[in-house]
RNA sequence: GCCGACGUAGCUCAGUGGUAGAGCAACGGUUUCGUAAACCGUAGGUCAGGGGUUCAAAUCCCCUCGUCGGCUCCA
């Protein structure tokens, strides 16, 4: 279901009057309590309330109990729209709060202030007397819509409790939310949990852990990645790609150091608008500040700004899989999706304003090619823009316009579809972003491309046109993985671990069934690799030379999600041949074949 | 950073105030095996760290660190 059919559906109407419930249910066994806003979200609703004492996960089985009570009394829920702004300021004062008006009104009354001149202003009441004869009322400013009864509402679990700032913003006061889901049959609640659970099991942080690709330390610290053998190879692997992708179109690599003095920083303007995201600053004996890298960009600047440029050099195209570290607040960190240290593909390019469209169309045509490599399909693009309410950007509006007016050309120009997302710019120019959701549903930035008009400025970077004199040159900021991180996290949960032959870190597993075949198999395994013989071919091999059963190399071999097992005991031997085993449908017999065979075979898919 | 949850052997987890456990992994031995876990044995723990309550703490309380779900922020 897309968003807008999800929206008008019953499915929708029901969360949101599960939201109401819930707070329904708070407002009785939590007197005093100030309701915010509880809307219906993507997989089930929450309502940010401010309690006097806090919540805890503990209090959700009453708080249930108490919903499906209210929900049992089949309360009709009723839209109220009142005449004037008064009435509904008279209503939310002294109906909504049940008589404890202003003291618990205050975000309500806010949120009715933000109702738009003309529109409507609804309230949606549902109240009815119980059998022990006490008499039950909600009612709450609400656009609706919703479902006709509390009975409706009869499978919801309430999910987790969470702090939410008011309105979302840093300097309000944090309220609780309370996250729930709902669903019309139990069958589907439960269905959801259990894909819950499912996708637990796709979690790149599992899934690194049980292949070998990464690990943290306490030691080390948060957010910083040590990379496994088998990791490792990913990284290579994604980095050799992406590198003859890179120098087939005129890429240069660059290499930058890790720290900097922070001249270098003042100058770009990291110190004004990035500087909460920095590590701690370095100073040494002379006094010089020192800072650990948070972004590539003013290094390639300072080379390209070492001589002076004629258009006939440009593009200047330079290239650096770059590491970074920048200090993200503790409770950001999620695995290698939001590390403190990541390297990003990162690049950028010098050009005339003439060949702006044409860079940047290049530069989203590489990003193509690498989401259709590495298979990702299902990812939408997002045009981040400068917030104007926000002074955490640098350089002049004109500026800030032709960049954003380039994007958008460009992207009309390929027909590339993609939503506007204010406030979501770098500070130094607009960006188009590839945005693309996790296992659990989360979304992540990945590949982007930025135009700047603004460091160029900065650093008052020049090349001599055609009339002779000194002429500013636009810079493209791009990362098509984004991060190497960031990128390999995603495709492990896309892939859960079952990455791709090009891809996969160990390709090929060589399992002899008894020691004598050892022998044989790491001579194979010579071969495949390429060390040995006149196969052709370069593969990654290893050879599972254990003293154990042929059923328990298998098992672990597929659970490592290994492309082709080859089994290897006397029959092959006689034969010349190998027993080949796809981890495909959960690990298909292919049966004997020549080493030859196998190759052939191996080198097609890899196409 | 903030709100909430969690932290027991290398891994997955059991253990709610009274002698720290299991499976897998590791190690030693036996087994040499044809498509998802051979068999027997051995060893392994400051119960994240620190402080407190108690005759007694993995268990209750406080602090710190780390992890997880959110908020904010971001590649």
């Amino acid at each position: 279901m897309n968003k807008e059919s999800y929206e008008q559906s019953y499915l929708y109407r029901l969360r949101h009057s599960a939201a109401h419930l819930m707070a329904q249910a708070l407002t009785e066994l939590y007197p005093g309590v100030k309701l915010a806003i509880g809307p219906p979200i993507e997989n089930g609703f929450y309502y940010d309330v401010e309690t006097t004492e806090a919540l805890k996960e503990e209090d959700f089985a009453a708080i249930e109990k108490r919903m499906k009570e209210l929900s049992k009394l089949d309360q009709r829920i009723e839209r109220k729209v009142a005449k004037s702004r008064d009435e509904a300021r008279e209503i939310v004062l002294k109906e909504c709060t049940l008589g404890q008006g202003e003291a618990v009104a205050e975000y309500k009354l806010q949120l009715l202030d933000a109702v738009p001149e003309g529109e409507d202003i609804s309230f949606y009441d549902q109240q009815r007397t119980d059998r022990e004869g006490t008499f039950h009322r909600f009612i709450d400013l609400c656009r609706g819509p919703h479902v006709d009864s509390t009975k409706e509402i009869k499978h919801f679990k309430l999910m987790s409790l969470a702090g939410a700032y008011w309105r979302g913003d840093v300097k309000n006061k944090q309220l609780t939310r309370i996250y729930g889901t709902a669903f019309e049959s139990q069958e589907e609640l439960e269905q959801y949990l259990h894909n819950l659970e499912e996708a637990r099991r796709r979690d790149h942080r599992i899934l690194g852990k049980e292949l070998g690709l990464f690990m943290f330390s306490p030691r080390v610290g948060p957010g910083l990645a040590l990379w496994l053998p088998k990791g490792a190879q990913l990284r290579e692997t994604m980095i050799e790609f992406l590198r003859d992708e890179q120098l087939k179109r005129g890429y240069e690599p660059v290499i930058t150091p890790q720290i900097a003095s922070i001249k270098l920083y003042e100058k770009s303007g990291h110190i004004l608008t990035f500087r909460e995201k920095m590590f701690p600053f370095m100073e040494d004996e002379e006094k010089e500040t020192y800072i650990l890298k948070p972004m590539n960009c003013p290094f390639h600047i300072e080379i390209y700004a070492s001589q002076i440029r004629s258009y006939r050099d440009l593009p200047i195209r330079y290239a650096e899989f770059g590491t970074v570290h920048r200090y993200e607040q503790s409770g950001e960190v999620t695995g290698i999706l939001r590390a403190r240290g990541f390297t990003q593909d990162d690049a950028h390019l010098f050009v005339t304003p003439d060949q702006l469209l044409d860079e940047f169309i290049g530069v989203v045509d590489i990003m193509n090619t690498v989401l259709r490599k590495l298979g990702l399909t299902d990812f939408r693009a997002r045009l981040g823009t400068k917030d104007p309410k926000s002074d955490k950007y640098v350089g002049h509006d004109d500026n800030w316009v032709a960049a954003t007016n380039a994007i958008m050309e460009a992207c009309d120009k390929m027909g590339m579809e993609y939503e506007i997302s204010p406030g979501d710019a770098a500070f130094y120019g607009p960006k188009l972003d590839l945005i693309i959701k996790d296992a659990l549903g989360r979304d992540w930035q990945m590949g982007t491309v930025q135009v700047d008009y603004n460091l160029p400025e900065r650093f008052g970077l020049e090349y001599i046109a055609e009339d002779g004199k000194p002429h500013r040159p636009i810079m493209i900021h791009r990362a098509p993985f984004g991060s190497l991180e960031r990128m390999i996290g995603l495709l492990t949960e896309q892939y859960a671990g079952a990455f791709p032959l090009w891809l996969a870190p160990v390709q090929v597993a060589v399992l002899p069934i008894a020691d004598r075949h050892v022998d044989h198999a790491m001579d194979l395994a010579s071969q495949l690799k390429g060390y040995s013989g006149d196969l052709g071919t370069k593969l990654r091999v290893s050879v599972d030379d254990r003293r154990e059963t042929l059923g328990k190399k298998i098992r672990e071999n597929q659970l490592q999600k290994i492309p082709y097992m080859l089994i290897l005991g006397d029959k092959d031997i006689e034969n010349g041949t190998v027993g080949v085993r796809s981890r495909e449908e959960g690990g298909k017999d292919l049966g004997a074949m020549t080493l030859q065979a196998f190759v052939e075979m191996v080198e097609k898919e890899m196409d």
